[in-house]
DNA sequence: GTCTATATTGTGATAGAC
DNA sequence: GTCTATCACAATATAGAC
C-alpha cells in the first residue's frame, strides 16, 4: 500500500510478511493478483462501512456526523489507505470493474442507487419542509466524502504547507472531527 | 502521470515524445531526475494558482467563487493532474520537500503562511461582525480544495459509482462548478 | 506448505557512431 | 543532439528438494 502496485517489490513484500518470495508466488500465482487482492482488502475496509452509515434509516443530520466519525476514526487507524486506494484508482482504474464484479456481479450504480435513493428522499423532504437549500444527492454525497478523504490522501502537503508535525496534524483531525459535521449541515441551511 | 513514477517505462515515455530512450536519457540523466521533472511541472500548474487566487484581496464570497471556478476550468484541461499529484505524493512524499526548496529555499510553511494570514483575517472579521460562522483558516483552506480537487482525484470511483459516461460526468461538473460556492459560503454563515 | 536455487525476461543506463 | 546497439542488473516467476 505504501508504494503501490508498480513500486512494491515481490521481494520486500515477502520478507516484511516473514516468508520468500516463492511463498508469495504459492499463495497468489502472480504480482498482479496478489495486488488485485491487496486493493480489494483496502477497499472493503471502507465500501461497505460508508454505504452502510449513508444508507441507514436515521436522520439525515446523524447520518452526515456518524459518517465523518466513524470515516475519520477508522482510516485513522490505517492512516495510508485513502492516498493508496486514490493512487490505485488513478494508475488501475480496471481494478474497481473487477472489484464490482466480486461483489455478486451488481454493478457500483446498481450497489450505489439505493444509497443516493434514500439521501435524495432525505434531502428533497427537507427542501420541501423549507429546513434544507436543495442540492443533488449526488453533489452532497461528494462533498461529504471529499471533506473526509482530503486530509488523509493529501497529509504530506498538509503536514509541508501547514508545517504541522504528528501531534499537530493528529490535533487538526479531532478539530476536523467536530468541525465538519458543523460546516456540512450549516451548508445545507436554505 | 497516467502511470506514475515507478510504472511508467522510459522506453514508453520516449515513443510517446516521438525520440528513443538515449534521448531521454541525454536531457534528464535517470528516469528519477526525469520523474522529478514532471512533478514540478504538473504542480506549478496548479500551486501557484491556488495561491494567488486564495491570496487576493478580494471578498472572501468572490474568493472562493474564483477559486471553484478557475480550478474546475483548469484542471478539466489537464484532468489527470489530481490523481497523479495524490498518487506521487502519496507514493514520494519526498519530492514535495525538493520542490519546495526549488522555490527560492523557502519553506512551503512559510509560503503558505501570508495566504492562511489573509484568509484568517478575512474570516476573523466576518465572524466577529456576525456574519460567519467561526472556522480556522487551515480547515476552511482544507475544506476548498477537497470540494474542488475529488471528482476528479477520485473520477473512476464517480463514474462507475453514479453510472456516468463522459458527457454526464461533464454535467456534473458544470452543476459542481455552480453549486460549490454556494454550499461553502453557506456553510459559513453563523 | 515452505524453502533454496535458478531460469528468464524486463528495464534503466551507457558506449560510441553519425 | 540524436541515433543504434548493448550492457548490467533488477525483478518476476518457476523447478524441485524437503
Amino acid at each position: 500500500m505504501r508504494r503501490g502496485t508498480a513500486g512494491a517489490r515481490m521481494q520486500e513484500i515477502a520478507e516484511a510478511a516473514g516468508v520468500n518470495q516463492a511463498l508469495l508466488h504459492y499463495y497468489f500465482r502472480t504480482k498482479d493478483r496478489l495486488a488485485a487482492a491487496v486493493f480489494r482488502e483496502a477497499a472493503g475496509r471502507l465500501g461497505p462501512a460508508v454505504a452502510r452509515v449513508l444508507g441507514s434509516d436515521r436522520r439525515l443530520e446523524d447520518k452526515v456526523t456518524d459518517f465523518v466519525e466513524l470515516y475519520i476514526d477508522t482510516v485513522r487507524q490505517h492512516p495510508f489507505i485513502p492516498g493508496y486506494i486514490l493512487a490505485e484508482m488513478h494508475h488501475h482504474p480496471e481494478r474497481l470493474a473487477i472489484l464490482a464484479a466480486g461483489a455478486g456481479g451488481a454493478s457500483p450504480a446498481i450497489l450505489a442507487r439505493p444509497l443516493l435513493e434514500k439521501l435524495g428522499a432525505q434531502l428533497r423532504e427537507g427542501a420541501l419542509e423549507g429546513r434544507y437549500r436543495p442540492i443533488g444527492p449526488e453533489q452532497f454525497l461528494v462533498n461529504v466524502v471529499a471533506l473526509c478523504v482530503m486530509p488523509f490522501a493529501a497529509r504530506p502537503a498538509l503536514v509541508l504547507a501547514l508545517g504541522l508535525d504528528d501531534e499537530s496534524f493528529d490535533h487538526f483531525l479531532d478539530e476536523r472531527r467536530a468541525e465538519l459535521p458543523r460546516f456540512i449541515m450549516g451548508a445545507l441551511r436554505p
